[in-house]
DNA sequence: CTATAAACCTGCTGGC
DNA sequence: TGCCAGCAGGTTTATA
C-alpha cells in the first residue's frame, strides 16, 4: 500500500531515470487507469513529451512535462511504477510507456484502483490546494499540527489519515506514528497538551524517514521503479503484529477497528485518559 | 462539522 | 486437502 515513503522512494529514483528523456508511445491497456481523458487522447497528449522534472505531494507523484502539463500518478493500493526490464510482463501491466532510449517505464496495478491522470498548470493547483501540509516539508512545525487538530473532535486515527489535516500518511505509518508518540488512536484531535503535540509531530517525522530510509514498506506487492521489494517491515512496531508483545513494555499488541481501517496499538503504553 | 457506508477491484487468508 | 466467503485498504461519492 503505497503511502508517502513508498511514493517519495520511487520519486527519487525515476527523477534520477527519467529527467531528460522522451516519451514516445504509450499504450493504455485497461482503459479505466487513465482518468479525465479517453485512452487514445491520453497516448496522442503523451506522445514525444520530455519530462522536465519529477516530484511527489503527498502519495502523488508528479510528473512535469515540457507542455506545461502534468502527468500525476496515484497507486491507491496495488500500484507500481517500474522499469523496464524486470522480465516486463507481469500480467497486471495497465499502461506502458515507451522511452526515447528504448526502456519502458511500465504502470502495473493488480487490484485496478490507482489512477493516471494528465492535467492543465489550473487543474494541478486546484487539485493540490485543499490537500493537507507536506509532512517532511519546511512547513510543517508543531505548531501547524496543533492548528490542523485544534477543535477537532475526530479521533487521532481518522485525521492523520485525513490527506487534508496531513498529506501522505496512510494506515501502517498513522498506527506507527501514534505508537510512537504513545497516543491512543481513539484520544480526541482537539485533546492534546502541547507536549502531545510536539511528540506526534516528531513521530510522524520519524516513522515517515524511517520508512524512506528503507525503501518502503512491502507488505505484498508494492516495488520500487527497479522492482525491488523495501525493508521497512523489519522496522514496523505495531502494524499488524496483533497479539505480539509491545517492543517496549512486553504487552500484546491489540487491533481495533476503526473508521473501518484496522488499527494497531499497544493498550499499555497507549492509553485513553 | 461529523460519521457512516458503498463503490472501485483482485489476491490472499482463514474457516469449515 | 479444497473450496469459498470475506478481508485488505486509498479515495471519492452518497447519505444522514
Amino acid at each position: 500500500m503505497p503511502e508517502l515513503p513508498e511514493v517519495e522512494y520511487v520519486a527519487r529514483q525515476l527523477r534520477k531515470e527519467l529527467v531528460g528523456h522522451r516519451i514516445r508511445a504509450t499504450v493504455v491497456s485497461w482503459p479505466r487507469s487513465v482518468s479525465g481523458l479517453d485512452p487514445a487522447e491520453f497516448a496522442t497528449r503523451m506522445r514525444d513529451r520530455l519530462v522536465d522534472s519529477v516530484d511527489r505531494r503527498g502519495k502523488y507523484l508528479l510528473f512535469a512535462l515540457d507542455d506545461g502539463n502534468t502527468l500525476v500518478v496515484h497507486r491507491r493500493m496495488s500500484g507500481n511504477l517500474v522499469l523496464s526490464p524486470p522480465a516486463a510482463a507481469d500480467g497486471y501491466i495497465r499502461v506502458a510507456f515507451a522511452l526515447d532510449d528504448g526502456r519502458q517505464l511500465l504502470y502495473s496495478d493488480p487490484r485496478k484502483f490507482g489512477r493516471l491522470a494528465l492535467l492543465e498548470p489550473g487543474k494541478l493547483a486546484a487539485r493540490f490546494a485543499a490537500l493537507g501540509p507536506e509532512p517532511l516539508g519546511d512547513e510543517f512545525t508543531p505548531a501547524v499540527l496543533g492548528e490542523q487538530l485544534a477543535g477537532r473532535r475526530r479521533g487521532l486515527k481518522m485525521l492523520l489519515l485525513d490527506q487534508l489535516v496531513v498529506a501522505g500518511l496512510g494506515n501502517i505509518y498513522a498506527d506507527e506514528a501514534l505508537y510512537r508518540a504513545r497516543l491512543h488512536p481513539l484520544r480526541h484531535g482537539s485533546d492534546l497538551t502541547l507536549e502531545e503535540v510536539a511528540a506526534l509531530h516528531a513521530a510522524i517525522q520519524g516513522v515517515l524517514r524511517t520508512g524512506i530510509q528503507h525503501g518502503g514498506t512491502t507488505f505484498g506487492r508494492h516495488r520500487d521503479a527497479y522492482d525491488e521489494a523495501g525493508t521497512n517491515l523489519d522496522h514496523l512496531m505495531v502494524y499488524r503484529k496483533t497479539g505480539l508483545s509491545c517492543p517496549h513494555c512486553g504487552t500484546p499488541i491489540q487491533r481495533i477497528v476503526v473508521a473501518q481501517r484496522g488499527t494497531h496499538f499497544c493498550p499499555s503504553c497507549q492509553q485513553l485518559p
